[in-house]
DNA sequence: TGCAAGTCAATACC
DNA sequence: GGTATTGACTTGCA
């Protein structure tokens, strides 16, 4: 019970069963109550509840990771370290959720709307500059799926437009956006329309094994030598220490199977749960990993957490039941977790950083 | 300067 | 209401 591994076990089933919504029966939690996985994010990892989501759902293979990108899992492994992180935790909801009746109450009585008060930066990250004034963001271009399709078949063609071709795209695709957003287009969401593409070229070509290899500039960027490709029996030698934000865990061995490890889950091809499957193929898990072999991750992921919370190890449903989609995502995302977690765990056990591997 | 990575935050989805 | 998605934006590097 004192180990770490308890300890956000403990985090996560509280926070999402949140005993101290029961404590609050009398006052409505306010809407922006933060949640779980935002509360986690805003003071654990210092990310929005969007980016700790794709971070979950999507993660990227450490070695690919810049030092910025290692550093919510750096974050987590403080984390997770600290005996106490939990009651840490829990008395910071405690304190936001005081502070935030506290401002209620008090613009209750001036006679002024909760909604100003809530946009402070308790609530904010980054929407104000220093100076108080507020950045004005351009308003979103929400895409159509034919226009995405567009694009990715455009990138296909021209990874690197010309901006006369950006103008044609734009103008072929009727967008009403300006020259800026046609750049952002081409360019922001490049590697977004990349990944997209390198799991439809690795479903293709039948799924991602030892000794696979696609024609994409990223597969090829795996080491598929040894017959085991991304073995991790390369090294780099890259070792980070811990004061500068990282924790030196450069390893190879997960490049591929990383990259596998949406595109073999989604497709089920496999008699392994989901989560097992998740942790096989998932780089994350690495050799060694006692992932999928005792079931002992934070996030249990067995078919009952999807139908009730039978089992207290359980990512506990919030709301009503998702889709079968919906499921997937969120057992693969926890998953995703428990491999980091254990990694982190691992990694800090060997005091010597050229041993860390992640 | 161009690009990729990382993040925010609006909004869609369930 | 919580979570997922994604366009807009920032930052850092070659």
């Amino acid at each position: 019970p004192e180990s770490p591994l308890s300890s956000a076990e403990e985090s996560v089933n509280g926070l999402a069963g949140d005993p101290l919504a029961s404590q609050s029966s009398s006052l409505k939690p306010p809407s922006e109550d933060p949640s779980g996985q935002r509360l986690f994010g805003e003071t654990i990892l210092g990310l929005t509840q969007g980016s700790v989501s794709d971070l979950l759902a999507r993660p990227k293979p450490w070695h690919k990771l810049s030092l910025k990108g290692r550093e919510p899992f750096v974050r987590m492994q403080l984390w997770l370290q600290d005996p106490h992180s939990v009651e840490k935790l829990m008395d910071m909801k405690r304190l936001e959720k005081k502070a935030y009746m506290k401002r209620r109450l008090s613009s209750l009585s001036d006679g002024h709307s909760v909604e100003g008060v809530l946009s402070g930066p308790d609530y904010m990250q980054g929407s104000q500059s220093p100076g108080g004034q507020q950045q004005l963001k351009k308003a979103r271009v929400v895409l159509g799926p034919e226009e995405k399709e567009a694009l990715k078949k455009a990138y296909q063609q021209k990874p690197y437009p010309s901006p006369k071709t950006i103008e044609e795209l734009a103008s072929q695709l009727n967008l009403k956006t300006n020259f800026d957003t046609g750049l952002n287009l081409c360019f922001y969401s490049r590697s977004r329309i990349r990944r997209e593409l390198f799991i439809e070229e690795i479903q293709a070509a039948g799924g991602v094994g030892p000794g696979s290899e696609g024609g994409s500039p990223s597969l090829r960027g795996c080491k598929s030598g040894e017959g085991d490709s991304c073995d991790g029996t390369e090294s780099e030698g890259t070792v980070e220490t811990r004061q500068g934000l990282g924790i030196g865990l450069e390893d190879h061995r997960g490049a591929c199977k990383d990259q596998g490890m949406e595109v073999e889950s989604e497709a089920g091809a496999s008699n392994n749960s989901p989560a097992q499957l998740d942790c096989t193929t998932s780089g994350l898990a690495g050799p060694g990993s006692s992932c999928g072999q005792s079931g002992l991750g934070i996030f249990s992921l067995t078919e009952a957490s999807s139908t009730s919370s039978a089992s207290n190890t359980n990512i506990p449903s919030s709301g009503p039941a998702r889709n079968p989609r919906d499921n997937n995502l969120r057992k693969k995302k926890a998953a995703n977790l428990n491999n980091i977690i254990h990694r982190l765990e691992k990694a800090a056990s060997k005091e010597d950083p050229s041993e860390w591997e992640f």
